[in-house]
DNA sequence: CATGAATGAGTCTTCATTCAT
DNA sequence: TATGAATGAAGACTCATTCAT
C-alpha cells in the first residue's frame, strides 16, 4: 500500500536525473557536488538519497538511461529505410547534420569521460562491451544485408568494417567536442562517405 | 643534500613525474591523491611541493612532457622515408603495430580524459588546438608532397584528409583503450589502409 | 534536526561564536585551530562550516557582534543622565568600576590584536574608523552640550578633547590587559577625572 | 679557536634581525615565514638556524634589542635637560614631533602586537612588567625632582601620575597606528600638555 | 660556517552520506 | 515521503626545523 503511485516516483527520479545530467555535463562527475544537483533539481539531499543510493549510482543510471533511450530511437529511425545503402547514407547524414550546441558538446564530453571512467574501473566488460557490441552488430546486419542483395561487394568483412566505421565516428565525435573541429566536421564526413562507398561498391 | 646540481633536481622531478604518471594512469587525476604520489615515489609531501606548485601542475607537466617527447620522435622517424606513400604507410604501420600493454592503455585513457578536462575548462584553445594543428600540418605536408610528385591524385583536399585521418586514429585509440578492441585493431587498420590508398591513388 | 527554526539556527551560531570567543581569547586568532573550536563547542568541523564560511569569518562576526552589542548598551546607559557633567562622570565611573576578570582581560587583548590585524590588512578604513568615529562623535555631543549650557568653558575644542579622552581610555585598557595595572586602574582614573574637570570647568 | 671573529658573528646576527624586523612589521609574526626572512636577508635557512634557535627566538631578540636600544637613547636625551618641567615638556615634544611614516606605523603595530602576545603567554610578568616599571620609574623620578624643587605642587602622586602619563602615551600610539589619527596627534598632545601642566603647577 | 633540499606534522576546507524530525 | 542539519573522514597545501654536503 504505497503512499504515492509508482508513476509519481518514476517521474521524481527522472526529474533528478535530468538535473544531474545538466550538472555532470557542466562540471564533470567529480566536480559536481550533490548540493549542485539539489540546487538544480530544487529538491533536497534526503530526497535524492531516497531515489539513489549514491552519487555514483545517479551517474550510472543516467548513462544507462541516456544511452539506451537515444540508441533505440536511432536504430529505429535507421531501420525505416529500405536499402542497405540508404541506411548507411542516412547514418552518415545523421552524423553530418549534428549541429553541436555548446550544451551538446558538453554532453559528448561527459559521455567520453564516462567511457574512460568505466574502462578504468574494469566494469567495462559488462556494460560497455555489450553496448559497443549492439551498435556494431546493428551495422554488421546492414552491411550483410547489402552484401547479400548485391548492393555491396562480396569481399567485405562486415565485422571489421563495422568496427572501423564506429571508430571513425568516435574519433570525429571526440574532435567535435573540441572547438577546433566543432561544426566543421561536414567536409570530413563527406570525404568519409565518398571513400567508403567507393570501397563498398568497387 | 643541499647545493645540488641542476641535473640532480631534474632527475628528482622526473622521478616524481614518473610516479605521478603511474598513479594518474591507475586512478585518474581526481581520484589520485597527493599521498598516493608520495607513497609511490617514496618521497614526502613537502618534496613534491618543492618541485611542483600544485597537483594540477604535476598533471600538466606530465601531459606536456609525455606528449611533446613522443610526438617529436614520431615525426622524425616518419621523415626518414622517401616517398609520401612510404611515409603514410609507415604511419599506418606504426599504429598497426602498437602493442598496447595494460599500462599503455591506461595512459591512453588518461590522455583522453585530459583532453576532456581541458575542453571543459576552456583552456584548451591555447594548448590542444596548437597540438592538433601541429599533427594535422605534419600529415598535410606529406599529402601535398604526394600530390605534387604524382603519387596521389590531384583532387585530394589535404587539409580535410589529414583531419579525417587523425580522427580515425583517435577513434581507434579510444576503442583500443577498451578491452574489446585491444590488440584486435590490426585488421581494422588493414581495412583503413586499403580504403585510403584506393582513394588516394584512384 | 531538519526544518529547524530560524531561532534555533541563530542559537547554534551564537553557541559556536561563544566557543570561538573563548578559544580566540585564550590563544589568539592564528594559534586557535578550527579543531579547538570544534572541541570547545562540542560540535563538528562540518557544522562550523555550515554556519561560517571560514575561520576568518568567525573572527569578524565575533568582533562585530561583541563590539556593536556592548557599544549600544553603553551609549544608552550614558544618555540616561541629565547634565553633561553627570554623563562624563558616569563614563569615567564606568571605566573605573570595570572589574577585569582573567577572561575579560583576555578579550581586551583579543580586541587590541584585532585592531592591529585590521590595521595591517588595510581593511581598517571601512570598519574601524567608522567605529572610532561613532564613539568620538558620541562624546563630542556631550561636550558641546556642556559648553552650550555653561557647564564647561567655551574654549574647549570638543573634537580634540573627545579624541584625547578615548585615547586615554584606550591606553588604560591596553595597560589593564596587563597584569601590572590590572585592577589598579582606579587611582589613575581618579587622577584623570580630577585633571579633566579642572580643565573643563576652569 | 673560532673560525670567524665574534664581531663578524654579531654583525651577521644584526643583519638577520634587521630583515626579520622588516618582515614582521610588514606581515606580523605568524604570517611571516622563515623563507620571507631568508629572502629579505639574502642568506639561507640554515644560516638563520645557526644564529637563532627558532623563529620565535628571532622575534624575542628583536623586541629586546629594539626596545632596550631605543629606550636608553630616549632616557639619556631627556636627562640632558635641567629642570623637571623642561624634561617633561621635552618628552611631550618628542611624542608630538614623531612623524609616523608608513613604516614606523607598522613597527608600532608590531610592538603592540608583541605586547599582546607576551601578555597572552603570561611571560609578561618577567619581561614586560620590568620594562613598564623602568619607564614608569624614569618619569616618577622627574616628577619627584619637580616636586622637591617646587616646580610642581606637593599633592601630586608621582607613581599614579607617571602611570597615567604612559597610558595616555600608549593610547595615542595605538590610535596613531591607525590612519584615522595618523599625524593628527599634535593638537591632542597640545591639549594633554596644557591640561597636565595646569594640574602640576596649579 | 653556509647551504638549501627534505621532511611530515599540522591546517583549513569540502562533501558524500546519514538520520531525527 | 521529504527535509536539511550534522557529521567526520579525507584531501590539498604550508612551513618550521633538520642535516647531509
Amino acid at each position: 500500500m504505497p503512499k504515492v503511485s509508482e508513476e509519481y516516483k518514476q517521474q521524481r527520479k527522472k526529474h533528478i536525473l535530468k538535473s544531474a545530467e545538466a550538472c555532470f555535463a557542466e562540471k564533470g562527475f567529480r566536480e559536481t557536488t550533490v548540493d549542485d544537483i539539489v540546487e538544480h533539481s530544487k529538491t533536497s539531499k534526503g530526497t535524492i538519497y531516497i531515489y539513489f543510493k549514491s552519487k555514483e549510482d545517479i551517474y550510472f543510471e543516467l548513462i544507462e538511461e541516456k544511452f539506451d533511450e537515444s540508441l533505440e530511437n536511432y536504430f529505429s529511425s535507421v531501420r525505416k529505410f529500405n536499402t542497405a545503402e540508404e541506411k548507411l547514407r542516412y547514418i552518415i547524414k545523421f552524423q553530418k547534420n549534428l549541429e553541436f550546441t555548446e550544451e551538446e558538446q558538453k554532453f559528448i564530453i561527459l559521455q567520453i569521460e564516462t567511457n574512460m571512467y568505466l574502462l578504468r574501473k574494469g566494469d567495462s566488460e559488462q556494460v560497455m562491451i555489450e553496448r559497443l557490441g549492439r551498435i556494431s552488430t546493428f551495422l554488421e546486419e546492414i552491411l550483410n544485408e547489402g552484401i547479400s542483395n548485391g548492393e555491396f561487394k562480396k569481399e567485405i568483412n562486415a565485422t571489421v568494417f563495422s568496427k572501423m566505421f564506429w571508430s571513425i565516428q568516435d574519433g570525429l565525435l571526440v574532435r567535435t567536442a573540441s572547438k577546433e573541429l566543432a561544426n566543421h566536421h561536414k567536409p570530413i564526413w563527406d570525404l568519409v562517405e565518398e571513400m567508403m562507398f567507393d570501397y563498398l561498391k568497387a
